[in-house]
RNA sequence: GCUGGUGUAGCUCAGCUGGUAGAGCAGCUGAUUUGUAAUCAGCAGGUCGGGGGUUCGAAUCCGUCCACCAGCUCCA
């Protein structure tokens, strides 16, 4: 029984132990720099989910050369199996010795730790840090062919970009040399699901030095995925009692002020005019769509009758997002989202966020991107240091505290995102991560309290009395650019027969079949497909192959048998050759694999 | 915005320490009419990201702007 038990927990498979492997590591790592660049100043190093880092501050820049001498001297420090030591000192001493050591950001870690805390030491040798631990007992627990550091970056002291930025060295460790190769290769394999590079590749999207950062070309295969998104998602949130709403893309500083964007976010809008001269009209590019809806609720008095009044609008938005912010099709400039805004009456804000949760769940089930999300509570931070929320702490306890209700009452997994909320609400976010394991929203719901009181929205209630409504911000399926990016990664290319721009692409063996294949493609495309024919004058090998790489669902080889027999020889991107069919069974199947929107 | 890296033909990339550009694929033309992942030949294609500077001479060196990538910070 012990003997089970301590198997598993020295376990490289043990979540812990590997973050005490980590850990150790980054300590390894901080003690090679230390030996071969003394005057380095060392910050923190902590266990990461894929490996650790250690922030130092260096007056000279990590090559990759460098790097490499640094694995070097880690791979020398575990082979030397030194023993790590724990030890304790009160504050005083423990300032002192940092100091003497020449370790500001060491001395500033233990000024801020509370004033009961106890404040332990890790001595390997030479080398001893500031730390909570836990560790392993020696270096020589680490195998040193399984290190490697991967990267360095720059990175903000204490995360405030408004203090010093300094160099992030990342590494992995493995137990064997050959589970960090594995590893390597799988980082290989999800670089090259990467959107940006497929997308690319695919020829759904482009970006120009011209036109500017954050602002892509659709190509026809991405503007196709996208209208096919969007059609279904309006005619979805029809069916689910939306109002379709069409505001205009820009609006007087006013509009913003009044909604409080223009405190919080001005650097962050496409101004026309000078923003300051209050003597001259100025406008601004929409970087949201809610106080421009509300003008339909506002539009005339509004009974309560009228609520739960559910508006939905396909929506392009314009941010300036500053530019080191830019990814692909994740981060950009101008946007479309399927923006909504629900308003209500406070009894009915519990459903209706049901309502929303499970509209968004509905489409991410369907696209195929839900499994791979997680849900994030994101609340407020009182002592937020730049002062970003608004309203009083008594309408943020409630709002959070229905919240919490709700999703306690869906049972819903959830993480806290303290510090995450929107300046008017708290948000539940459905995350989603990239192929490099970066996350970013991709679906969200907020609840408001505050902005309808701005806006003087109100409604007669039963009792006669007029009522400030709650509102609910929700996308269905967020950002149609952030998704195709999703859609591209999860897919690897081969999106869904119903999505993919180009359902069935007819591939001719001989041009004395190029009536037939044309006929052909015309009554597939009164059926509503999409269809493509490539009569080039190449041998069928090529043709596959090149509709293979693009990625195309079913290419329908034709020759004189398929012609005289008003047939096709049907063959699928995955399942390969699927024999001859007729043209009427064909279509039958791929109507079916269309209308079920299944996931190939 | 910050740190680092990158930018050569439509795409993927060569081009040593300065002597003013090269391949494959794609494209076009011709031959070939082909049966489930690349037929052969020829032709054409480049202000070496932009505009400056140093130099007799810059793709190569220096500064600047732009774009792309990674990370940090930000994300209504």
């Amino acid at each position: 029984m012990s003997e089970e038990k301590k198997i598993d927990q020295y376990s490289f498979e043990n979540p812990e132990y590997r973050k005490t492997y980590w850990h150790t590591c980054s300590h390894v790592l901080a003690q090679a720099v230390k030996r071969l660049y003394p005057d380095v100043k060392l910050a923190i190093g902590p266990a990461i989910a894929d490996g650790f880092y250690y922030d130092m501050d260096a007056s000279f820049a990590f090559t990759p050369e460098i790097l490499t001498k640094i694995e070097e001297e880690m791979r020398k420090i575990c082979k030397e199996k030194i023993k790590l030591e724990r030890f304790e000192l009160p504050r005083e001493e423990a300032l002192k010795f940092m100091e003497e050591k020449g370790e500001p950001y060491k001395v500033e870690l233990i000024n801020d730790l509370p004033k009961d805390a106890v404040i332990s030491f890790y001595k390997q040798g030479d080398f001893t840090d500031l730390c909570a631990g836990p560790h392993l007992d020696s270096t020589g627990r680490i195998k040193g062919n399984g290190i490697k550091l991967t990267a360095c970056n720059a990175a903000y002291w204490r995360g405030d970009s408004n203090r010093k930025q300094l160099q992030r060295i990342y590494g992995v460790a493995f137990p064997k040399k050959e589970e960090l190769e594995e590893y390597l290769k799988q980082q290989e394999e999800a670089r090259k699901r990467d959107h940006n590079k497929i997308g690319r590749e695919l020829e759904y999207f482009t970006t120009v030095d011209v036109i500017g950062q954050g602002l892509p070309i659709m190509l026809p295969k991405g503007a196709r995925v996208i209208q096919i998104l969007q059609r279904w998602v309006e005619d979805e949130e029809q069916k689910r009692g939306y109002l379709l709403t069409k505001t205009p893309y820009m609006a007087k500083r006013e509009l913003y002020k009044i909604s409080g964007h223009w405190d919080h976010y001005l650097d962050g809008m496409f101004v026309l005019g000078d923003p300051h001269d209050e003597t001259k009209e100025c406008f601004a590019l929409r970087p949201m769509t809610c106080p421009f809806q509300y003008q339909v609720f506002l539009n005339r008095a509004r009974s309560y009758r009228d609520l739960p009044m559910r508006l939905g609008e396909t929506s392009t938005l314009f941010r300036n997002e500053d530019s080191g912010e830019m990814h692909g099709l994740i981060r950009i400039r101008q946007f479309t989202i399927s923006e909504g805004h629900l308003i209500l009456r406070p009894e009915q804000l519990e459903d209706e966020f049901r309502g929303c949760l499970a509209l968004a769940n509905y489409m991410l089930d369907t696209v195929g991107l839900s499994h791979k999300c997680t849900y994030r509570f994101s609340q407020w931070n009182p002592a937020n240091p730049n002062n970003k929320y608004e309203g009083t702490a008594a309408q943020w306890d409630h709002a959070q505290s229905v919240m919490k209700q709700i999703l306690d009452d869906l049972g819903l997994q959830y993480s806290i995102g303290f510090d995450e909320a929107a300046f008017y609400g708290p948000k539940l976010d459905i995350q989603y991560k990239n192929v490099f394991g970066k996350e970013d929203t991709l679906v969200t719901i907020q609840i408001d309290m505050l902005l309808a009181q701005r806006f003087g929205m109100e409604y007669v209630d039963v009792d006669g009395k007029k009522k400030t409504p709650y509102i609910i911000h929700r996308t269905s399926l967020g950002c149609y650019e952030r998704t195709l990016a999703y859609l591209l990664e999860e897919y690897a290319g081969a999106l869904p027969t119903w999505m993919a721009p180009e359902q069935v692409r007819i591939l001719t063996i001989t041009d004395r079949v190029n009536d037939y294949a044309y006929a052909l493609k015309k009554e597939l495309f009164a059926q509503g497909f999409r269809v493509e024919v490539d009569d080039r004058n190449e041998k069928i090998g090529k043709k596959i192959r090149e509709a293979q790489v693009e990625k195309v669902p079913y290419m329908l080889v034709v020759g004189d048998k398929e012609a005289e027999a008003g047939q096709v020889a049907v063959r699928h991107r995955a399942d390969g050759d699927l024999g001859a069919m007729s043209k009427a069974d064909f279509a039958a199947l791929l109507k079916d694999v269309v209308d079920s929107k299944a996931k190939k």
